[in-house]
DNA sequence: CCATTGTATACCCGAGTGGTATAGTTTACT
DNA sequence: AGTAAACTATACCACTCGGGTATACAATGG
């Protein structure tokens, strides 16, 4: 029941590319430097958010990753969907077969656990990265007025 | 982003144990035979449920396991913590020394997460087995009158 | 004292996470 | 054209953890 790491990670990285001019467009080095992301595992990831169309990527000199979205259009389920896959709490939700009993429909538990994972999703779509700035703004209004560009999810 | 098979099995248990008689003793290869769960891994399972106060364990011959709280005051959340442990949905919300940046209060990704993981655990403690069990019991009445006691999760 | 239960510890296997290596392919620039 | 700077594809490796098993032990009732 945790994030892994590389979605974490992936926040952190269009939480970077989210606050640059738009279209902006950063080569993978710059952003593992910048992020403190071992290079070739950023590169793979870099991947995953690009195939989910979050990212888009340009190649040869001077190429890089850009958001291929507004940032408000981008939420924290996009992000760990691209990169973990299609969010479910529990395993008969993906595979009916799975449940030796086969009751899905008229398990309780299955009930209840599917309307956690509605009420979850939910949540995870009201946060979208336009709004993740706005918030790291106003810190920096409140508190020290230094550009925290660079940010982290610990 | 998914609970365990272990938490699973743990949830057709304490409602197996809620379907019955207040304080029935059952033996744990009874609840492995009813509710399909392998014996060794069951025990193992039934152990961390005991652990967290939520089943009682009667040792001898006519020994077993019962439910140690009214099913109303048992719910997913506490089933879900007493087999995997406290829910933090990301790391940094474990180890504050996880984020490379050590950023935490000033991270708009952490206190987003932080509001997610709220609403989860919040929609967690609102079902309690004694509503499930009720749901159940609701559905044989609309569908056949069968006795649904050994239920699945799936 | 013995059979029937649960308890404790330790081990095993496979899958998945986190990370690395290598050999490409595309593109801009000269 | 050629070359260097980027991304791409594939495959590999180490480690952890989930799922499951084995063995020896402790408590309890008859």
């Amino acid at each position: 029941m945790q994030l892994t790491q590389a979605t974490d990670y992936s926040f952190r990285v269009v939480l970077y590319l989210a606050a640059l001019d738009p279209g902006a467009i950063v080569s993978a080095k710059d952003i593992s430097t910048h992020e403190n992301v071992p290079m070739r595992f950023l590169l793979k990831t870099l991947r995953s958010l690009v195939k989910a169309g979050i990212l888009r990527s340009y190649r040869g000199p001077d190429g890089g990753y850009a958001l291929a979205k507004q940032p408000e259009n981008i939420t924290l389920r996009d992000v760990i969907e691209a990169v973990e896959g299609p969010l479910y709490i529990n395993r008969c939700f993906i595979d009916e077969d799975y449940c030796s009993k086969h009751w899905t429909s008229a398990c309780p538990v299955h009930r209840a656990l599917g309307d956690v994972q509605r009420k979850l999703v939910q949540e995870l779509d009201k946060h979208n990265f336009a709004d993740l700035l706005a918030h790291n703004r106003q810190d920096q209004g409140k508190n020290s007025g230094r550009l925290l560009v660079s940010v982290s999810t610990g």
